[in-house]
RNA sequence: GGGACUGUGGGGUAGCUUGGUCCAUCCUUCGGGGUUCGGGACUCCGAGACGCCAGUUCAAAUCUGGCCAGUCCCA
């Protein structure tokens, strides 16, 4: 196993080599952007898709399955989404060797595809709010460069959509979904701002957007998901009218909320290190891995030991991996902290007389568990490996950010900019230049620093109200 | 959309400028044996590659063209 090249001395080279490390997916597939979920990743992924279900389900939502391919007559109603999506969508035009009479679209994302349904299955006031969600994959055409996980051409999507009775109840349903991403990002230990993004940068064809950012990397930003409300766009085009209790015909609002593997990225991305990734308990495939040592005097490994332990913890619900290949116990080590293991157990000879194991948390907190009580022992030892990791990519967070005062500081920034900002749109692109990078948006709700009342606006000086933005390098 | 570059075993590479000495180098990986086993062991044996197609040539990993795949820069 050769070694990772230093985080510190470039991120995305350290990125690809720690995915490749973990072997979290293949890259070699040969269409650009579609890697395939290995075993271990996949059970990856399959524990960030239940940590969303069950945040998205506490809130009232429902799963749903859609088809992923819309007629072009379909996709083409509301005209902003369209000309988001058009460089970027696959189209299906044949059927074996006949040309189709009405082309398909590959889902680049579902609105287009649900809301033709949507306006079937409402029709009176007692049909809302409908609350519906799927986890599906959607594709896009990307251009530029694709990244495991962070981006790629066909992606395994999470998508929320909502239709309300008013404007009202969408931007509460907004605020809802706000609440339950925190509850995931507890669970992924990612601390993240919430951004309104500017109106130029936008979900095409939305009211406005709210994006969960990261700060990552070399002073970069990522996305790492997304809340809609669409007002009525959509609900106009595609005709989801509903009969209100007083006798009027009304349309719904809409919202949507987005999220993706991106997040396995970001996990990968934050927590992980010089020794690989390191994942949170909630997603590691496997919690606790457990290495039988054999002793000094080629005595055999205590196989029946670990195991014991094994089917303990295994009783308990944890996710637990036994370790018994042939390899040295340093190289499991490695490998297991490559692959992002939050636990160790190492079981020797000492350990096994004694009904014990010594634990080895990702971030190098050793211990030692039983006999008695192991189970109960490896529980708190997962809950306060959590709370560490969560404690340690807090802290990175805040240092992440820092206060700009004038256009120059932007230059070759190393932090995520915190600045005042009047909201004008021309003002908005002279920062994006400035630093070379997007602006973010203003925050909903708080900031990781605690900030004055903003002053002047950054770009134009004008003594008026202005408001603290964000501003970044989006990866 | 425009431009530049790259493609050698599973992964990373040497060789390419100046065609032959290449049945292709080294590291890693993989299979088998022995010996080891509390932080990436050692040793022996074995496996595995010139992206694809055409062309030039006595001779192509090396030169030319197209295709495919990938990377970077610009809009």
């Amino acid at each position: 196993m050769a070694e990772l090249p230093p985080k510190e001395k470039g991120f995305i080279d350290w990125y690809l080599a720690a995915v490749d490390a973990a072997n979290l997916t293949d890259k070699r597939y040969p269409v650009k952007g579609m890697n395939v979920w290995t075993p271990y990743g996949f059970l990856a992924r399959r524990n960030l898709d239940d940590v969303m279900i069950r945040a998205i389900e506490a809130t009232g939502s429902q799963p749903v399955e859609f088809p992923a391919l819309i007629p072009e007559t379909e996709f083409q109603k509301e005209k902003e989404h369209i000309k988001g999506f058009d460089a970027q969508v696959y189209w299906v035009t044949r059927g074996g060797a006949n040309p189709l009479d009405v082309n398909l679209v590959l889902r680049p994302t579902s609105e287009t595809a649900m809301y033709p349904v949507f306006a079937l299955w409402i029709r009176s006031h007692r049909d809302l709010p409908l609350n519906v969600y799927q986890i599906v994959n959607t594709f896009r055409y990307e251009t530029k460069t694709t990244r495991p996980f962070l981006r790629v051409r066909e992606i395994h999507f999470f998508e929320e959509h909502t239709c309300q009775v008013d404007e009202a109840a969408a931007s509460e349903r907004v605020r809802s979904n706000l609440g339950a991403f925190g509850v995931m990002a507890h669970d992924f230990a990612l601390p993240f701002v919430a951004v309104r993004r500017p109106e130029w940068d936008k979900f095409a064809g939305a009211h406005f957007s709210i994006a969960f950012d990261i700060p990552v990397g070399e002073a970069r930003t990522l996305q790492i998901g997304s809340v809609h409300h669409y007002r009525e766009n959509f609900s106009g085009p595609y005709g989801i009218r509903y009969e209100a209790a007083d006798g009027t015909t009304k349309l719904v609002h809409q919202t949507t909320f987005g999220l993706s593997e991106r997040l396995i990225g970001a996990i990968v991305a934050v927590h992980g290190d010089d020794h690989g990734v390191v994942f949170p308990s909630a997603i590691a495939p496997y919690q606790v891995v457990v290495i039988p040592i054999a002793g000094a005097k080629s005595t055999a490994p205590p196989e029946a030991a670990a195991q014991a332990i094994v089917a303990q913890l295994r009783a308990r619900g944890l996710r637990v991996h036994l370790d018994s290949g042939p390899d040295r116990p340093g190289a499991k080590y490695y490998h297991w902290e490559a692959a992002g293991v939050p636990l160790r157990l190492e079981v020797g000879p000492r350990e096994a007389a004694a009904g014990q194991a010594t634990a080895v948390d990702r971030l190098g907190q050793r211990s030692t568990v039983g006999p008695t009580g192991l189970d109960n022992a490896v529980v708190e030892r997962l809950d306060a490996f959590d709370a560490a990791l969560r404690s340690r990519a807090a802290d990175r967070f805040h240092d992440a950010f820092k206060v700009a005062a004038t256009l120059d500081e932007l230059t070759n920034s190393t932090h995520v900019r915190v600045l005042p900002w009047c909201g004008e749109e021309s003002c908005g692109h002279k920062i994006e230049i400035a630093i070379d990078g997007a602006l973010l948006g203003v925050p909903e709700g708080g900031l990781p620093l605690p900030l004055p009342a903003p002053g002047r606006c950054i770009a134009c000086g004008l003594d008026m109200p202005s408001q603290w933005a964000l501003a970044g390098r989006p990866l």
